[in-house]
DNA sequence: TGATAAGTGGGAATAAGTGGAACTTTTTGG
DNA sequence: CCAAAAAGTTCCACTTATTCCCACTTATCA
């Protein structure tokens, strides 16, 4: 389970340190081995540690195709998956077009959610976070889903 | 069940010394294992036990991801939680984002709520008592729910 | 007032993060 | 087609940060 905020730098070869504490999991799962795609509803890319990405891969292959909206989807998130392996120093080299579709420059966020991770560009973080604060904040109007949660 | 409002301390490094009458059922629930997090509607952060997070975080999950509201409120919530232990000296090491989110410095304030923990910086914890005290009042409108109370 | 437990602070060992250097591979120009 | 240069990759070493542990001070209770 991955859990927690974490800010980090991207190097000047676009090398990212992986926090200690996320590096267990993933070399326990998969070795070290991730595959790390975009996410089509925010300008940020996730990172699945591989058995679990192609446990998606599959989900995704296996959607109608023919749906114009379908392909487009599959398209882009099976594009940009690229494989990746953690170095012997716990790094990844980010690929350009991956850096370029999430706006990466040296200042970045790693966002712990459960299954995945989230990578953001700290700017960009901080904007999506304030907006839904506001979203979520004490005058907002919440889905019915949420009002009913116990917390 | 916690209870209680307790004035406590952060040092210099982040540690928060919980106090002694929290810290048994941390022990004897999850020996000493947390999940701390956000709380989206105010500047504070909320402590479980992690056997009782798990819980939160699974209804969390559960919710429709794809309503952009939901997500919002995923990311965050599940985003910054984040597990500690308690060290040898029944401390925790609060993670620099936290303390940034509910601007935590020396003077924190611990308040018991049942089946979690809430945590405060002191001066925002006496303006929001203040003002929940007014719309608490003799003159405030309640929600039906509160009415139908028996106190 | 003394004994015990709780809270606080500091320091040393260890791990994590960062940058650079050297080697390999690929690409381009002659 | 070969050679030179550039880009990419891996490995190593150093600096910085984090964690753990020990000791001291303050508060509490008998």
């Amino acid at each position: 389970m991955f859990r927690g905020v974490q800010h980090i730098n991207m190097d000047a070869k676009g090398r990212l340190a992986m926090p200690a504490r996320q590096r267990e999991p993933l070399h326990s799962q998969s070795d070290g081995q991730v595959v790390i795609t975009i996410d089509t509803q925010a300008a940020c890319l996730v990172i699945y540690p591989l058995p679990e990405w192609e446990r998606i891969e599959k989900d995704i292959q296996n959607l109608p195709a023919l749906k114009p909206a379908v392909k487009r989807f599959q398209r882009l998130v099976l594009g940009y998956a690229t494989d990746l392996e953690l170095d012997g120093n716990g790094r990844l080299l980010l690929p350009q077009p991956l850096r370029d579709y999430a706006q990466l420059d040296k200042k970045l966020v790693l966002v712990g959610q459960g299954n995945k991770l989230e990578l953001w560009s700290e700017s960009l973080w901080f904007a999506q976070r304030d907006q839904a604060l506001l979203d979520s904040g004490p005058e907002a109007e919440l889905p019915a889903e949420l009002m009913s949660l116990t917390l």
